[in-house]
DNA sequence: CCACCTTCCGAACGATCGTTAGGTTTCTCA
DNA sequence: TGAGAAACCTAACGATCGTTCGGAAGGTGG
């Protein structure tokens, strides 16, 4: 069922994202619904209440991607599925995705806080797939993991600027996972 | 000799950086210069004049760091030297850097329109190491340098959001180097 | 049929926005 | 010494901001 309620989140995250938190108005949102902008007072108790609905959206989306991902068989195909799971939902939700990476700021107190810590644990989840891979042998022994995959998450991160809806992700992670893993200079070695 | 002008411009590439262009008032602008917010336009005749200024100082720092980088010698090396010189003005000059990466979409009419076109021919001069480096045989024949491109600028793109002033912006840069030369795999075959 | 719920209108609120304008202070330099 | 420039103040402008409120339309279910 498509409430009201939904459509109004839908068109904030869609202005969030292209006018950003600030540069959007009430007005805005509610001229996206069709509704003088007093209107949207029955849906909601403030500006901020989409704005955070918007990023726990994010949040959520792309926690749920990661645990798509096997927690048995080879890290470096872990490493790819993790990939594919987030350029994905870059893909196919990129309104939430942009307010998820770069409107989050403008929560403020409570929820903010809130947000960085689920924004943490999602890098972590990130970060273990290469602490794990070094430590069961299947990356170089001398891997720094941190920057590893510190390198991974900035690729991923930055895909809200140029990943356009309907892009091939898994392809374009495929290709990401190959650099990553063997390098630009040689083949692979194994 | 430091103008009150060049301090105006200093205070709104912080204060754009931290707050966000919209998010930040003229009030908040004059109240860092301690001042009535009326007194600056005796030194702008438009708060938007203040971003357009900070993004060019921007653009310029980036593409000065690339200049640095040699056009002879191996392409290893330079694409190291250009990662290092990015991480570089993204250390010295974190403000301006997050204007350049994020606020500049904020820009309107012919101004953006300029940007955009300076920053396509930043990310052109960076393309041309990796096919470069392709094409004289250092980088694997294979290679895809429009994604190697992308992976190499999507870490410096990225890095404005964990970067502190005072890193060591060198070795972060050639860790990184490293991992998109060798991978995380193997080692190198060279 | 009536009570209720959702949705919206229309008007207004005080606050803040970016900007303008006239007048004043302070300093430089010819 | 006095003209001029740079910097700032004070006050106000119209516009827009996010939000509130009383009332009304329309549909649903008892």
């Amino acid at each position: 069922m498509v409430t009201r309620r939904t459509e109004l989140t839908r068109a904030a995250a869609r202005l969030f994202a292209e006018k950003g938190y600030h540069g959007t108005s009430v007005g805005d949102l509610a001229q996206a619904l069709g509704v003088q902008k007093g209107s949207l007072y029955a849906h909601i108790s403030s500006k901020a209440d989409l704005l955070w609905e918007v990023a726990r959206e994010g949040s959520a989306a792309f926690h749920a991607a990661l645990d798509s991902v096997p927690e048995e068989g080879p890290v470096v195909e872990r490493i790819r599925a993790a990939l594919r799971a987030h350029l994905r939902v870059v893909a196919e939700q990129l309104d939430v995705a942009t307010v998820f990476v770069r409107e989050w700021r403008y929560l403020q107190g409570e929820r903010r806080e809130e947000f960085v810590a689920e924004r943490h644990r999602y890098e972590e989840r990130f970060r273990a797939l290469f602490r794990e891979g070094r430590e069961l042998g299947e990356l170089r022994a001398d891997l720094d993991d941190t920057t590893a995959a510190l390198l991974a998450l900035s690729a991923v991160n930055w895909a809200y600027t140029w990943l356009r809806p309907g892009a091939d992700t898994d392809a374009l992670a495929d290709r990401f996972t190959a650099l990553l893993l063997d390098g630009m200079r040689g083949y692979a070695t194994r």
